[in-house]
DNA sequence: CTGAAAGCGCTAACAT
DNA sequence: ATGTTAGCGCTTTCAG
């Protein structure tokens, strides 16, 4: 049976009144010294860790943190926003309770549960960069994580789509290419839609090749619809030198279509893409260069600016942020050769 | 203002306990129905919610499950562990509280701000299969997930690594293969030594060319590792002809070492791993046949049978399951080539 | 500076 | 069949 704090007070002989105060730290100036000391002995060797419950009970709140997420754990990657949130909770003093909700039409009745766990503030985290809706009724603090609520003001944090994008197509137009390609995935989501205005906008910075058939859009974002997309732009758009893609799995498929063409990366190819999964960009030879996404960063600044809120005493102005995970130069980019001779397949 | 059960009792016209008996179900037979009907109303009526902490303070625990994690949310695939069972506590009416702990060491000290919560059962999962101390004293029942402790009768849940590797292995001898090399990390955990056990077991049971050569031993286990453990074991074991590796990442750099040499995979070299991780495998082409790691199930599994010895009376026996993940078979495995001519290297 | 006491919302033993 | 009541452990007035 753990001990209570009437146990603590009884055997310091003070009463719980005082024992609560000098635990709570509430007592500074009330309590004399020497009572404290006395109080904090008996808690010691009594092992006093309190109750959650009472203490909620009583103040009507809870230290607790509800996340719920939308696929966070299972993405490769994603789960690193969770680590960090549940790391900068626990410095607070708060401790996360973590639900997976599936789908976004299940925020509503989650955030129900979470009010009656009388959360202190919520987190709703995505895996990946999206609009969501959300119940006019919030039921505590809220702040959303690699997604937004258009149409509210609302906290959130999401990666820096945009200067992302151009700071890794910055190492292309570095390397001296003129002759680029885009492949990216059809479905127009902000991280296709901002990551394909960088793209537009460096193009035209650049003054790179301005070619419709520089762009070629895929139906997904994995491996096998960047192999795909890169054997068509290599026929539709053979001047090519460099190719910047949405993401590393894609990346990954075009690494493969050049080996397959015998197309040497980075000698006769560059290739950039984004996300930075490192199993992925790492793992590729040469190294693939790209830019991560902040997921530390965003499960870090989230949890404070929820705790800021929540203890703040004013009504906060809203904060809404882009974070940019930085470029990750590995080996994919050289200068364009001159007289380049593309190898025929190799089957 | 959140109703109370107060509010909900004065609504029907009945009391509080009453209304407690009925709304927590137990009221069946005390309470006449129509009277039931009258609070269940009064509760919808309301949007009753009931409050967690009087509940748990009353009975002095609360329906919430401690999940302790040794870098689950990081580790990419071992995520789907955590959904896996947030799903199977929300059935069960339980809720998750998600801590990370960084290192072992760190347990014990997690284990007392659980018990803070009084939580109804603990779960401490690992991101891989390891051996884990735990302190004696335990505050609530508890599973270890894809982790053991030895010297301890605790449940817990583990990947069948010897019948997983066997099982893949079972695909290179089906094809024919009787010159097969294995590369494995050098340090000893429980997933190096069982499988490197279901290897020579394999090798002894189908009379596979017993030539020390055949094994390379890495320092790590990622694509680069795989990489150059492939360049010496085609040095050292040049009859080889199927390469098995300890992890999917190891096995992509043996891809990448076969295409630099001009190897083609599967027609000159059949290739297996184990993991899973579908990044890289179903990303590789051909895609690499392996051995899925039992993420999802060990986490509902650890879940089911938490909440089985909570509920439970009696003490249960001890429940200590390995779990196969299961064979995925993709392209990497095809007959050795009879009179196959390694072509030499592409540079 | 310290103690007594009320009460947070709920459950369960005990009355009626 | 239903109501009354006594706390669970804690915080926080309010008296002393």
């Amino acid at each position: 049976m753990a001990a209570t704090l009437k146990d603590v007070a009884r055997r310091a002989e003070v009463s719980v009144a005082a024992a609560s105060l000098v635990l709570s730290g509430k007592g500074a100036g009330r309590i004399a010294e020497a009572t404290a000391e006395r109080v904090r002995t008996a808690a010691a060797e009594l092992g006093y860790r309190g109750n959650r419950a009472a203490r909620s009970l009583r103040t009507q709140s809870a230290p607790l943190l509800g996340l719920l997420s939308l696929g966070v754990a299972t993405q490769p990657y994603a789960g690193t926003m969770l680590e960090a949130a549940q790391f900068a909770a626990r410095e607070h003093d708060y401790d996360l309770l973590f639900i997976e909700v599936g789908t976004p039409e299940a925020i509503a009745e989650n955030l129900r549960l979470l009010e009656e766990h009388q959360v202190a503030g919520i987190l709703v985290a995505s895996y990946f960069h999206r609009e969501l809706a959300l119940p006019s009724q919030l039921p505590a603090p809220t702040v959303l994580v690699d997604a937004v609520c258009p149409d509210r003001d609302i906290d959130w944090v999401v990666p820096d789509e945009y200067g992302g994008e151009s700071e890794v197509l910055e190492e292309l137009a570095g390397a001296g290419h003129h002759h680029v390609g885009w492949i990216c995935e059809s479905r127009r989501y902000p991280a296709t839609t901002l990551r394909t205005k960088a793209f537009e906008d460096a193009a035209a910075r650049h003054g790179w090749d301005d070619d419709p058939h520089r762009v070629v859009l895929t139906e997904g974002t994995n491996a096998a619809d960047g192999y795909a997309a890169m054997l068509r732009l290599l026929e539709q758009f053979p001047k090519v030198t460099a190719v910047a893609t949405m993401t590393d799995r894609m990346a990954m498929g075009v690494y493969m279509a050049c080996f397959e063409r015998g197309i040497r990366v980075p000698r006769d190819m560059s290739i950039v893409g984004f996300d930075d999964q490192v199993l992925v960009s790492e793992a590729l030879r040469p190294g693939l260069t790209t830019v991560a996404l902040p997921h530390r960063q965003m499960g870090t600044w989230a949890v404070g600016r929820l705790i800021e809120r929540i203890e703040s005493a004013e009504d906060l102005a809203v904060s809404q942020v882009r974070i940019n995970g930085g470029l990750v130069v590995r080996g994919s980019v050289a200068a364009p050769r001159a007289g380049r001779v593309r190898t025929s397949a190799r089957r």
